[in-house]
DNA sequence: CTTAAAATTTAGACAAGACTAAAAAATAAA
DNA sequence: TTTATTTTTTAGTCTTGTCTAAATTTTAAG
């Protein structure tokens, strides 16, 4: 059995590992967790004596099949969480990632399974992000990074990659949500920030917000 | 903010003082807590100097308000998610104890209030035991024990007092749940064993089993 | 009312998980 | 390649919540 710092470390390492790729170093998880390497240090030796990941001093930590199971499982849980939330009891899609990180630690199979049925198994989370299967598979979608996007291409809102309170809330004063469609209408080259269409109204965004938006071009 | 052993003292020591009246002693939270007088005398110091309970070296403790209504919440939430875990996603009532038992320490007042009001306000659990209001306020309920009828009395079966599964499981087999009239017909004096009526059968029961089902007399 | 038993508290230790400060290793720069 | 910088690890400490063993207080028995 996991403790919820385990469980927690393994989390952040499955997203660094995703993103980043294979080999995770010290102070990239550190600094996701907010907390010190030296800390780090402790709970890599600790996962690694579990054998949920692999570690050589000075080398980074990368997830084995059991430490990436577990962590997909925790994944699978914090989504659904987050579509019950949203889906029946009305929060908005900012409100729900501080509540999903709590339940997403209950244990309990049972519960997952029954409530995966409850939803109707949903694909997606509210913020676009796919629910892991019961095997712990992630259906690959193909999604792009709005700020990849050339000057007059388009696409459908399908995603969002930060999920920050403040950034969702900043997506819902200019109306963009998971379906809007966006038109890149201009794109500047010196700081990549772009003008953009969504439902006939014209905004300016930065580089930041272009690259945590994800879109299905079509 | 209280930690979760906390808030599981605080709920143990509301339970105790609720059945054995005020000034708990230590060997009784011990003993309900599974754990050990001296980690007990620990906690209890703790929770003084929050102020959530009141203690004297040998006295036992006691709730203040502010402990009491934290208790008083905990309880709350914990029956707001079996109703959840029943209505919902179709638990039988012997399964959702360990699971709501983690779901009471979920923190966000706005996660119970939306949680409440999807059920519908339920003014009871899945055992029959009151659902404490936003303010705390738990409604009188006028049940008594089956233990405490004599022969030829009958009622409806409200509550369970033990909510273990073994005892549950126990119920489902005689087809005795809440709802379920329940009729003495004969009553021994010797070990206060009984015979009952439940839906057209008789069963034999033993002083034990009296002694946790609550009726309401009619 | 004194002694025995039971209940409670204190003292000291331990594991988990964090931290600071310092040492060691790896990487980048000159 | 040697030096400087950054990254990572080690060493030692702290807090929370637990434990055992011993001391103390309260209660019960004679």
């Amino acid at each position: 059995m996991f403790t919820l710092a385990e469980e927690n470390y393994l989390k952040a390492i499955f997203h660094l590992e995703n993103d980043h790729g294979a080999g995770v170093s010290t102070n990239a998880i550190a600094d996701k967790m907010d907390t010190r390497a030296s800390s780090v240090t402790d709970m890599i030796q600790k996962l690694a004596d579990k054998k949920v990941i692999s570690y050589q001093k000075y080398k980074g930590a990368s997830l084995t099949k059991k430490g990436k199971s577990i962590a997909v499982n925790i994944i699978r849980k914090h989504r659904l969480w987050e579509v019950f939330l949203v889906e029946k009891l009305d929060f908005q899609w900012d409100e729900v990632h501080e509540i999903a990180e709590q339940l997403e630690h209950i244990k309990s199979d049972e519960l997952i399974q029954k409530l995966d049925l409850f939803l109707g198994h949903p694909d997606f989370d509210p913020h676009g992000d796919p629910i892991p299967d019961r095997n712990g598979y992630i259906k690959p979608t193909e999604k792009k990074l709005l700020s990849k996007l050339k000057k007059n291409q388009r696409g459908i809102c399908v995603g969002v990659k930060e999920s920050s309170a403040t950034f969702l809330q900043y997506l819902d004063t200019r109306k963009i949500g998971i379906g809007s469609s966006i038109t890149v209408i201009d794109k500047e080259e010196f700081d990549q920030s772009m003008t953009i269409l969504v439902s006939n109204k014209q905004f300016f965004i930065t580089k930041k917000i272009a690259e945590n938006l994800y879109l299905k071009t079509i």
